[in-house]
DNA sequence: ATTGACCAAGTT
DNA sequence: AACTTGGTCAAT
């Protein structure tokens, strides 16, 4: 229910300092009072913070090897049970994994590192979750475990940029092209996926790692240069990984009555879901190798 | 829609 | 050790 901003906060910088987490929550950097991990397996999860709770977390500065939250005894902080990857913050950075989405990282003094701050908390820029797996730590319980990358510093730029563009504005046409190479998901792609439930509209396979689900939306008709598609429900579709470069390196095209030319089959559409077909053409005449 | 239990672990 | 908060989730 909570109102999640992802990427960086307006009139927040790397290296800003809060005294506690209340100044976190004020800033909205960070929602959540207590726990480290923030969001929910809906949406992903915006921010962490790395403050000490977990004895396995390991921070190098561009990278952070995180511990998932859960298995602690309330009272003496220790673990003394297994985590879950069904835990609320444990999803969330799956789904943030899966989507491509970037995290706020925040260091609390409790943790003991060089890139840990003496006292209060530290702004430390966005990083991207690009791993994450299983073992047993320190405690001897399992831990789920994340790997966490910086976002470039020329990436971060465009991440702030995003914010201004209009999304599915036809006049952006040349910043989305940059754009979208480097933000994995936008608003619209987002939403044709859910609208095919992540399954690939041509074979119907979807992708699921622990519950959370990966597909992409391709564009039909090329956006930018040359070809200057837009960024439009009726440009997009949404396919697995194999049909998506399949479809852009022009191994099939597809008919006006979904039949696929090149490959066998079919594209489903969804009633809800209006191609505009001259994008087919388009494709079709100068994206498909018809030899 | 509304509720209450549960979760996370920071703060005093 | 006690008290605290915002949010999620399941039950109503």
């Amino acid at each position: 229910m909570a109102d999640y901003q992802f990427g960086n906060i307006e009139n927040v910088k790397e290296g800003d300092k809060f005294v506690n987490r209340q100044a976190l929550r004020d800033a909205g950097i960070h929602l959540a009072p207590v726990a480290g991990i923030d969001g929910n397996p809906r949406v992903g999860a915006p921010s962490i913070v790395l403050n000490g709770g977990y004895v396995d977390d390991l921070d190098l500065g561009d990278e952070i090897i995180y511990t998932g939250h859960g298995g602690n005894d309330p009272s003496s902080k220790k673990q003394i049970k297994d985590q879950s990857w069904d835990a609320t913050g444990n999803k969330a950075l799956i789904v943030s994994e899966m989507q491509g989405l970037p995290i706020r990282v925040t260091r609390g003094f409790k943790h003991k590192s060089k890139f840990s701050p003496k006292e209060g908390y530290v702004y430390g820029g966005l990083y991207y979750v690009t791993d994450h797996f299983e073992e047993k730590g320190k405690n001897g319980f399992v831990i789920c475990r994340y790997k966490l990358e910086k976002v470039s510093p020329s990436e971060t730029w465009q991440n702030l940029v995003k914010k201004e563009l209009p999304l599915g504005n036809e006049n952006s046409k040349r910043i989305a092209t940059e754009v979208l190479r480097i933000v994995r998901d936008t608003k619209l792609s987002k939403e044709i996926k859910k609208l095919y439930n992540y399954e690939c509209q041509i074979c119907g396979t979807t992708i699921s790692v622990r519950g959370a689900r990966y597909a992409e939306a391709a564009h039909i008709k090329p956006l930018g240069k040359p070809h200057n598609g837009n960024d439009q429900p009726g440009n997009l579709i949404c396919l697995c990984p194999n049909h998506h470069v399949m479809f852009d390196k022009g191994v099939f095209a597809i008919e006006n009555d979904l039949s696929l030319v090149g490959i066998e089959g079919s594209l489903s559409l969804h009633k809800n879901h209006t191609i505009e077909k001259s994008n087919f053409d388009y494709h079709k005449e100068h994206i498909f190798i018809n030899e």
